[in-house]
DNA sequence: TGCATAATAGGACGCTCGTTCTATTTTCGG
DNA sequence: CCGAAAATAGAACGAGCGTCCTATTATGCA
């Protein structure tokens, strides 16, 4: 029972991680039920058997992609928006910042969104996983609507449920529009919808202090974006 | 080249009803890709072969079911809302039943939905029926948008696309929340988004006569759910 | 530089898929 | 009620899938 255990060698895991690498961009083009260990293994220019070892299985593969992209998003949307003042400011910005990740990912694809049709009603571990990173996010948003109002940004009445059900929707709108039907100027509207979104939950109380956040913030989207 | 064709026999026509009728209902749990002949076939207590017959092809196959789906909405949807006055009382029909429809597929699902991930970028003829009739829901949405703004129910410069595109996140929002991360209250949030939706749209001059339009159709839909 | 061990390849398995071919049964107008 | 034509069944195909087993190659510590 003794722990000799050492560190596993390094080209293990390194294959390992290039392997995740691919299996995601193919992921977020073909969808996770279309990601198949044949073709990411010509992908990778290794044999079947070669990738297949480095997971248990092919759904240990798919929890890797998606672990792999929580981390990304994690990374390029929400800790850069920890460094802005909480309240509007940090809201708008995990927005700003998630529809920028989205519109780049029009040409390939956002996991969070697909895998949610993918995995619907189809019971298993990578839907439990799938569900808890997509809570996580919306209780993030939350959290920050909840700061704004806390800070005045946002009318102490506002229901943050219904505000981050309606941000949700505006990407899922954006998602729909630009990968599925094409549609320029899906970006603009998503914005627009924003803007309007905030603007009717603004703190209008006289001591409030929104106006200056309310151009500055905005602006920043626009330039985000 | 005389034409000798006389109308097909019933029994054929009347199985490949059927057989599309139950496609549908396995295409909406299991995706549009998901649906196989071989279960179709146990389903329907038939040979594989059998079911194939009545169908050049699987993808043939599939592009009925998305007929027979459209045929469905239109008669559900589309034409019922047509003996509303147009304007925004016809306008907040078709919402109120575009929501009541996919509030009932919450278990099921909704094909123009799930199948907008699932063709997201797979080129071919289905995306292409699929994408046909998603861009004719628009154009009605949008129709019936423009409409509410001549008869001065909306504001002059009401953004109609933007309009649709809101009310696209909303149901997009619904299904989401609904049948993926199955919270409750989702049905709530998208009306009362939609109301915020109108409201801040409304022609708010003094000729206007929008006041006794808001609360009677925002009732109609309370009712309609 | 050896040598245990990790990493990979190759092949075979059982399964399901869409599709095709042929044979059988059912339908329904004359 | 007969017989052509339609409807269905049954079996087989080739391909792709995830997975397993075994042999070979590459790695990196002693």
């Amino acid at each position: 029972m003794n722990d000799t255990h050492q560190k596993p060698l390094r080209k293990g895991e390194q294959t390992r991680a290039a392997i995740l690498e691919a299996a995601l961009s193919l992921a977020s083009r073909e969808g996770l039920e279309g990601l198949t260990i044949g073709v990411l293994a010509e992908r990778m220019g290794m044999s079947k058997s070669g990738v297949f070892a480095h997971f248990g299985s092919r759904e240990d593969l798919q929890i890797g992609v998606l672990r792999l992209y929580h981390q990304q998003f994690e990374q390029e949307v929400f800790y850069p928006s920890l460094r802005e003042p909480r309240g509007l400011p940090r809201l708008e910005s995990l927005f700003a910042r998630w529809v920028a990740r989205v519109s780049m990912e029009i040409a390939s694809g956002c996991i969070y969104i697909s895998g949610a049709a993918e995995y619907d009603d189809r019971p298993g571990a990578i839907r439990e996983q799938l569900l808890e990173m997509v809570r996580l996010w919306q209780v993030a948003l939350n959290k920050a609507a909840k700061q704004a109002m806390q800070e005045g940004h946002l009318s102490p009445d506002t229901d943050t449920d219904q505000l981050v059900f309606e941000m949700y929707g505006l990407v899922l709108a954006l998602h729909h529009d630009a990968r599925f039907i094409k549609r320029p100027g899906s970006i603009e509207r998503t914005k627009k919808g924003f803007e309007r979104l905030i603007f009717g939950l603004q703190d209008t109380s006289p001591t409030s202090s929104v106006k200056q956040f309310e151009i500055k913030s905005l602006k920043k989207i626009s330039t985000t974006l």
